[in-house]
DNA sequence: TAGACGTGGAG
DNA sequence: TCTCCAAGTCT
């Protein structure tokens, strides 16, 4: 069983979203911003910044130009601002060792900070069109059923997980480009987690999963993740702070934001530690570069 | 390798 | 209201 990649592709013609980073004329540079954008984050919340962020730093060098604080504020609220510090460096390493061009080479891209397994090959196919298998939440969840016939992925397995794809990507660059933003696409689109949309898919009558009765997932409970009362909520509360306002600001206002003083301050501590913060020498904080 | 790391919309 | 989950990376 597998995933007939001209069915795919014609699937991906007909219904993949016009999104800005997809068009034909969009950098390298716009590309790979984008991937560090959605890494955890919905569509809908990056496109806006994903604009602000290409007017205002068009190339990698502009972007290492700004201070860190600038880059932080930049990314809003779209979570996990250490993508922003990483994104930062990656820039400054591209504009000082790559001639300000973002490296097609995947091993290249792998050095960058912040970019991992899934960045390095998603840039490579998406930016410059080579054939690398791209794996993400979406594929794995279609090579799981479509391939596998089981109803969910199970826990992620990066050699093995990369050479289930490799086995469906088509010989030769552009086509295996295009084949990759097809099936992520179709996992996005119709091959979702929560309500599967089979009967808009285009490989239904080739789906594993279909063929086997849609059994249930069978695999490890997925470790529930919570939020409320964590130091991720806590430390997201203390940087909304800084955001918020222009200069720095005492601790007394930062006390605010959360009643467990041990807590808050162990969070201001891992703040400080990531280069999320900098404290001046008042001993006011501030984002960094910003004082 | 399990767990940390933000945020907000949808069901 | 509350759980799930959205193009991962790093340690």
């Amino acid at each position: 069983m597998a995933v007939d990649a001209d069915v795919l592709l014609d699937w991906f013609s007909a219904h993949g979203r016009d999104l800005p980073w997809r068009e034909p004329g969009c950098s390298a540079w716009g590309v790979l911003v984008s991937e560090i954008m959605l890494q955890q984050t919905p569509v809908a919340r990056v496109e806006p910044i994903w604009h602000e962020w290409m007017a205002r730093w068009p190339v990698p060098s502009a972007l290492a130009a700004s201070s860190q604080g600038e880059v932080v504020r930049a990314w809003g609220k779209l979570g996990y601002p250490r993508r922003a510090l990483r994104l930062h460096q990656a820039a400054g390493v591209i504009a000082a060792e790559h001639g300000d061009v973002v490296p097609s080479d995947v091993d290249t891209l792998l050095a960058l900070p912040g970019i991992g397994a899934y960045t390095a090959r998603a840039v490579a196919a998406f930016a410059y069109g080579r054939r690398a298998p791209v794996v993400d939440t979406n594929v794995r969840r279609v090579v799981a059923r479509a391939v596998h016939g089981a109803g969910d992925a199970g826990p992620a397995s990066n050699t093995r997980d990369m050479a289930d794809v490799e086995a469906l990507l088509p010989a030769d660059d552009a086509p295996a480009a295009r084949f990759s933003a097809a099936i992520m696409e179709l996992g996005a689109l119709i091959c979702t987690a929560r309500a599967p949309r089979c009967a808009d898919c285009p490989v239904y009558d080739e789906c594993a999963w279909q063929h086997a009765g849609r059994p249930e997932y069978a695999g490890p409970a997925k470790p529930v993740q919570k939020f409320a009362g964590t130091d991720r909520q806590v430390r997201g509360l203390l940087l909304d702070v800084l955001r918020g306002t222009e200069g720095p600001v005492e601790k007394a206002k930062l006390d605010l934001v959360w009643h467990d003083g041990g807590q808050r301050d162990r969070c201001l501590d891992s703040l400080l530690v990531d280069g999320l913060l900098e404290q001046t020498r008042d001993g006011l904080f501030a984002l960094p570069g910003e004082h």
